[in-house]
DNA sequence: CGGTCTCTTGACGGAGTTCAAAGCTAGTGG
DNA sequence: CCACTAGCTTTGAACTCCGTCAAGAGACCG
């Protein structure tokens, strides 16, 4: 840990840089200090930005057209968030993105990312592998949709996210396994 | 199009390599021609390559516990398959890569990826780009997971896979849907 | 301590599954 | 080129899991 720049330590854990590195990395990212509740990103904003999770808990939600809300994804501590899709073609979002308990996020801008992937290209590489490991998270989660049953997927929930059941809310665990509140009860009970 | 190199030109569309790249970039993939029926990965297998589609379609399924089948992915011209949770761990496969319409593919291994990563760094920047574009596909498809119903998810495929019905089963469509082949037929039956 | 948000419980309904059988279709060999 | 067969698709009937709606119990916060 570079106590001259605890951020790029932080987030690029593993790397090292020089001085001149270090300034260019804090130069490009802001830290953020939210509220639970607060939004980060709302539907239809422009996506400019994305987000180091350092502490709390964030959840990125879709709102379908009957409106009910499912939660594509939770960030905790070294995971990053927004809506992905929105971002990487900085149009915009799709998914709404909340506070669910106080947190400090450090942003970065789309513009400053790929900059920084040019003057430093081992950060492309290090955010490059990050990005496989999440890939084939989701592939995962894709397999768990289709082939397990409600019970299986709130089982391996709790893999996933290990002690998050203390930081979120039932019906926000439910929407992200795509059951509702009452069904995530029932499941519950039967697990005691 | 590059009639030197046709293989880097067609991969990296868009692109544009000196002689000494076109030569790099040829030297590390390998085409390979396989008919319906051949299977490219099989569970268990060690997964050391990636495969590029020059022409044909691929599947990649999973089977469950109770033995049911689970198609993750189809891959027509342009997409890239393998087994990615395994390939980027250089671990064993958890899915079968099967050929359903004759098919020539590019197959390059791990090693030769990140070697090329290196010799043209351009190149990683425009496979970054491409996993970015893959990245936001997969949310969408957790998101129609979660919030549609199984006759929306199928319109929805015949937008992302569009004239796939001509080489594809029913039954591989279903397994893909997250829905049985008797339930896809229902369905089928109410459009038309 | 009162009000609101969250979780639980019950009754009913519907989308999709399972199992079984019949109808098609495409590929193979005669 | 036709006939046969194996694989694929369709159809029907019963069943199951989960959703919906509604109401009550509990927890948290000002």
């Amino acid at each position: 840990m570079n106590i001259d720049n605890p951020i790029a330590s932080e987030i690029f854990e593993g790397l090292s840089f020089t001085n001149q590195e270090y300034h260019l990395i804090a130069a490009k990212f802001e830290q953020i200090n939210l509220k639970k509740g607060e939004m980060l990103i709302h539907t239809k904003d422009i996506v400019y930005n994305q987000y180091y999770v350092h502490s709390g808990c964030l959840r990125a939600y879709f709102i379908d057209d009957s409106g009910k809300e499912h939660t594509v994804q939770f960030a905790i501590k070294d995971w990053w968030i927004t809506d992905f899709t929105a971002f990487f073609t900085t149009s915009k979002a799709l998914m709404n993105i909340e506070c669910i308990q106080d947190a400090i996020v450090y942003k970065i801008s789309q513009n400053n990312t790929e900059h920084l992937y040019v003057e430093i290209p081992k950060i492309e590489t290090y955010i490059r592998k990050k990005m496989e490991k999440r890939f084939a998270a989701f592939q995962k989660r894709i397999l768990s949709s289709l082939s397990q049953s409600a019970k299986e997927r709130y089982k391996s929930f709790l893999n996933t996210y290990p002690g998050i059941e203390r930081n979120v809310k039932n019906y926000h665990i439910a929407s992200y396994l795509g059951i509702t509140a009452e069904s995530l009860s029932r499941i519950r009970k039967e697990f005691t």
